[in-house]
DNA sequence: GACATATGAAACCAAAAGGTACTACATAAG
DNA sequence: CTTATGTAGTACCTTTTGGTTTCATATGTC
């Protein structure tokens, strides 16, 4: 309930965000995905460090290239952490629910 | 599909998860909250306005006090922004499962 | 009214993050 | 072998972030 963090933190930038969605298309190279930026490799390699460490990409060698393709293991922990939640509303509207009744008990 | 950035930023931090599990819990004021950390009651307030961005948490005022409750609407967004990926496991699952039937064909 | 308490907001500081330029290395192609 | 391409890594700069201290305001309490 704590390394979910290095992942949150990937998913709180925008330039993140669309390299996700770019990868969902298919999968890249760091430079087809500076191809879409307006922005130095270096810089979409840090984006790239950032994914990885937050478990949302994983990356495969192929010759000199490095094929980088999303990884379910951070969305999975994503939804894990954000459904322990489930249960605080879960009891919230049973205690609205029971609140109803005594009202129309009365 | 951009604005949830701040929901995520707001997750990325674990005094801030800490929070949210505490408000959990029951509702807060934020002198309550800080009772909770070795921190400054500005530094914990600056935590809530983050949290309050994101629309993960809520505030009503009561008299002098401000209780802080979870906000359904951020939870609900990152549950959201996540599914939309889960279009992109399937259609893996699919690709793999149409690969092994060619396989066994041969 | 005087005083305590719960809060909001601004100024400031150190550390982390987003970005660039530059260097170095490994593999592909002539 | 020489050259071009795809990449990793470091040094550096600027902005944002996490945190404190300080001040101002609003509501409770005596």
């Amino acid at each position: 309930m704590i390394t979910n963090v290095a992942t949150f933190k990937a998913l709180g930038d925008p330039t993140r965000q669309q390299i996700l969605a770019m990868l969902a298309g298919r999968d890249m190279t760091i430079g087809e995905v500076v191809d879409h930026f307006d922005m130095t490799r270096a810089g979409v390699k840090k984006h790239m460090k950032l994914l990885e460490a937050g478990r949302l990409i994983s990356v495969k060698a192929d010759g000199r290239e490095r094929i980088n393709s999303l990884n379910r293991e951070g969305f999975k922990s994503v939804m894990q952490w954000v459904s322990y939640f489930d249960q605080f509303w879960d009891d919230k509207l049973d205690a609205l629910a029971s609140l109803v009744e005594q009202e129309e008990q009365k």
